[in-house]
RNA sequence: CGGGGCGUAGCGCAGCUUGGUAGCGCAUCUGCUUUGGGAGCAGAGGGUCGCUGGUUCAAAUCCAGUCGCCCCGACCA
C-alpha cells in the first residue's frame, strides 16, 4: 500500500488494556488509559499517545479559532521563566510550594511557568508605550507546571498540563470590561464546540488576583469544584457565593441554660433538643495570621466559607486544642454570651434575623436556648462568612439554590493593575500621564477539557466521542482479513471516506470480531462501518453510531456519502 | 506534610502469616482449527520478586533503611 492515506489499526500506537488499571478511579482516567490515549510517566505526568494528541489538537484549534475571532494574537514565550520577574510581582514568595523552582549552572533561579502574568507584563512594559496601542490581547498554548500537593484523577489534576493563557492590556476599565465580555462569550462558544454541558459561575480569583472572575464548569459528579445554581440563571462557585441561609426562627420565651451532656456537635444538640439544625448556631474558633483569636458564628446547618476567611484574615487556621484553652474557649460549647474577652466575634449576616439563639453556654455540658441578641449578648460585627449550600436562597431571585459538582475547564479574570503596579508597567495616557496597564487574563485547561469531555461522554463499553473532538471520525471494520470480498471493499470505503475529507481508521487487524468491536467501542470513534460477509455479498454494510448503539444497514455504494454528510454537519 | 495501602513476567494478581528450586490468568511467538461481541487445542519464550544493607546453612518471605506509586486527610467543632 502507498503511504498511508488513512491509519490502519495494525500500525496505530494505541495499546488497549483489557482490565481497568488499578491506579485509576474516574471514568475519564480509566478510559483514557484503557483505550490507549495516555500513559503515565510519573505522578501527575502523562504522555499523550497519538489518539489523545489528535483530540487535543482539535480542542486547541477550537480555542485558537475562538481566540483569534476576538482579535487576540497567538504567540509563544519560554516555559522556563526567570525568578527576577516573580520577585518583582511578589509571587516568588506568595505562590508557595506549587511553583516548580529550578536553578541553572550559575545558581540563577528560575521556575517552570504555572501561569505567565509576569512574563507578559515584562514583555509589553517596554514596548507598549502609548494608549494608542491599546487594547492589546496576546495568548499562547503551551505546557504549564504546578507542583500539586497531590496529583490525581489523571489529566484532571496533573503537574504538567496544557493550557491556553491569554493576557489583555487596557487603558481604562471600560476597555477591560469589553474584552472580558468578548472572552466570556468566546469561552461559551469553546465549551459549546467541545460539546460539554457547562455553566459559567461566579468565582473567587484565588492565586491569580483581581476582583471579577468567572469559571466555566463542565458539569460532572466527579468534579472537584462545588457550585450552587438557580433556574433564574444565577450560578456561583461555593467558594465565591454569598450564602442566604434559610433559618428556623427560635421562639423560646426566655433565655434558659440547658444541660446537654455529650452534645459537642450541632447534630447532637439539635437531636437532643428536638429542633432543626438551622434553628441552632454553630461556632468556629480560628486564629488569624497576627495571632488574634476569632469566634465565628454561622447557622447550625452551615459551614464557614474558607475563602471568605482567607479574604478576612489572610493566613488563618482553626484553633488547636491548646489555643482553645489559652483563649478560655470550651470546645463544642462556645457561645456569644459571656464569651472570653480574648477573642473577637463575627457572626454571619444571616444571623441578624435570628433574635434568639440556641448556642453554647461557654460551660462544658451546657447550651443556651433563647439567648437574645442585644439583651443577653451583643454581636459587634456581622459579615458574610457562611458557605453557600443547596437550599439557600438565590441572591438574584430568592428561589432555593441547587447544588452540583463541576470540573473547572476555564476561567476569566479582571486583574486590574495588580501586576502592572508591582512590576512598574506603564503607558502614556491621552493626557500625558503615566498610567499602569489595566489587565485581564483568561485561561483554558486544554488537557483538562479532554478529560472533562470523556467524563461526560462515556458508557459501560468505553468513550463516546463527539465528532468535533474524536481522534478519528469513522472506523472501518472488516470482520475478516485476507478475504477476497471484504478486504477490497473495506479499503475502497476507507479511501473514499478519506477522499471526502473524513478522518478514517481501518481496523485491518487479523482479530476475531469480538476483539475488534470491544476495542472500537472502547476508543469511541463516533461511527463504525462494519463489513461482514453476508451483508457484503449483497452489497451492504452496517453503520453503527457509537453514542446511541443504533445500527443501520446501508448499501455499500452509499455509505460514504451518507456518513460524510452526517459528520460534516456535526463538525461545526 | 500526616495517616493507610501497594511494589513478584508487558498487564492484572497469588505466594509472604509458619524462610527451603518462582506461580496463575491475560498478552506475546509457532502450528492447526475457528471467524458478527474479548475463541479452542498443542507447544515456546519471558522475572537479579523496586533498591540497599542486615539476620540465616538458606530470604520474594523475617528486620532496618531507601526509592517509587495509589488512596484518605491537610486544619469544616
Amino acid at each position: 500500500m502507498s503511504s498511508s492515506a488513512f491509519i490502519c489499526m495494525s500500525q496505530l500506537y494505541a495499546p488497549t488494556l483489557r482490565e481497568d488499571p488499578q491506579e485509576a478511579e474516574l471514568a475519564s482516567h480509566k478510559l483514557l488509559l484503557r483505550a490507549g490515549f495516555i500513559r503515565k510517566m510519573a505522578s501527575g505526568l502523562y504522555a499523550y499517545l497519538p489518539l489523545a494528541w489528535r483530540s487535543l489538537r482539535k480542542i486547541e484549534q477550537i480555542v485558537r479559532e475562538e481566540m483569534d475571532a476576538t482579535g487576540a494574537q497567538e504567540m509563544m514565550t519560554p516555559i522556563l521563566t526567570s525568578a527576577e520577574f516573580w520577585h518583582q510581582s511578589g509571587r516568588w514568595d506568595d505562590y508557595g510550594p506549587e511553583l516548580m523552582r529550578i536553578s541553572d549552572r550559575h545558581d540563577r533561579e528560575f521556575c517552570l511557568g504555572p501561569t505567565h502574568e509576569e512574563t507578559f507584563v515584562d514583555l509589553v512594559r517596554n514596548e507598549l508605550r502609548s494608549y494608542k496601542q491599546l487594547p492589546c490581547t496576546l495568548y499562547q498554548i503551551q505546557d504549564k507546571f504546578r507542583d500539586e500537593m497531590r496529583p490525581r484523577f489523571g489529566l484532571l489534576r496533573g503537574r504538567e498540563f496544557i493550557m491556553k493563557d491569554a493576557y489583555s492590556f487596557h487603558a481604562d476599565r471600560e476597555s477591560l470590561q469589553k474584552t472580558y465580555d468578548d472572552m466570556y462569550r468566546a469561552y461559551g462558544k469553546i465549551c459549546e464546540r467541545c460539546r460539554i454541558e457547562y455553566r459559567p459561575v461566579e468565582a473567587d480569583s484565588g492565586q491569580i488576583g483581581g476582583k471579577v472572575s468567572t469559571e466555566f464548569m463542565a458539569l460532572a459528579d466527579a468534579g472537584e469544584a462545588e457550585l450552587v445554581y438557580c433556574d433564574c440563571g444565577y450560578a456561583a462557585d461555593v467558594e465565591a457565593a454569598e450564602a442566604k441561609p434559610v433559618l428556623t426562627i427560635c421562639n423560646a420565651a426566655s433565655c434558659e441554660k440547658v444541660l446537654t451532656p455529650g452534645c459537642g456537635t450541632i447534630e447532637d444538640v439539635a437531636n437532643f433538643l428536638h429542633v432543626p439544625q438551622n434553628e441552632t448556631v454553630k461556632a468556629f474558633a480560628v486564629t488569624a495570621g497576627d495571632g488574634q483569636g476569632f469566634v465565628l458564628f454561622v447557622p447550625g446547618d452551615h459551614e464557614v466559607n474558607e475563602v471568605a476567611l482567607d479574604h478576612l484574615f489572610g493566613n488563618w487556621h482553626l484553633m488547636t486544642e491548646e489555643e482553645l484553652e489559652a483563649n478560655d474557649l470550651v470546645k463544642g460549647y462556645i457561645g456569644p454570651k459571656d464569651i472570653s474577652s480574648k477573642v473577637k466575634v463575627i457572626a454571619d449576616t444571616s444571623l441578624q434575623a435570628q433574635h434568639k439563639w440556641i448556642c453554647g453556654a461557654n460551660e462544658p455540658g451546657y447550651h443556651l436556648v433563647g439567648a437574645e441578641a442585644g439583651a443577653d449578648f451583643d454581636i459587634p460585627r456581622y459579615g458574610a462568612i457562611a458557605a453557600a449550600q443547596a437550599g439557600d436562597l438565590c441572591p438574584e431571585c430568592g428561589l432555593p439554590l441547587k447544588a452540583a459538582r463541576g470540573i473547572e475547564v476555564s476561567q476569566v479574570f479582571q486583574l486590574g493593575t495588580k501586576y502592572s503596579d508591582a512590576m512598574g508597567a506603564t503607558f502614556m495616557a491621552e493626557d500625558g500621564s503615566e498610567q499602569p496597564f489595566i489587565m485581564g487574563c483568561y485561561g483554558v485547561g486544554v488537557s483538562r477539557m479532554l478529560a472533562a469531555i470523556v467524563e461526560q461522554y462515556n458508557d459501560e463499553n468505553g468513550i463516546c466521542w463527539p465528532v468535533a473532538i474524536a481522534p478519528y471520525e469513522v472506523a472501518v471494520i472488516p470482520l475478516s482479513v485476507g478475504d477476497d470480498l471484504l478486504d477490497p471493499l473495506a479499503r475502497k470505503i476507507a479511501y473514499e471516506l478519506h477522499d471526502a475529507g473524513i478522518e478514517v481508521v481501518l481496523d485491518d487487524r487479523d482479530e476475531r470480531p469480538g476483539v475488534k468491536f470491544a476495542d472500537m467501542d472502547l476508543m469511541g470513534f463516533p461511527y463504525q462501518i462494519v463489513i461482514g460477509k453476508k451483508s457484503a455479498a449483497q452489497g451492504q454494510v452496517e453503520v453503527k453510531t457509537r453514542a446511541t448503539g443504533e445500527r443501520e444497514i446501508v448499501p455499500a455504494s452509499e455509505v460514504v456519502a451518507l456518513l460524510a454528510e452526517k459528520i460534516i454537519a456535526q463538525r461545526a
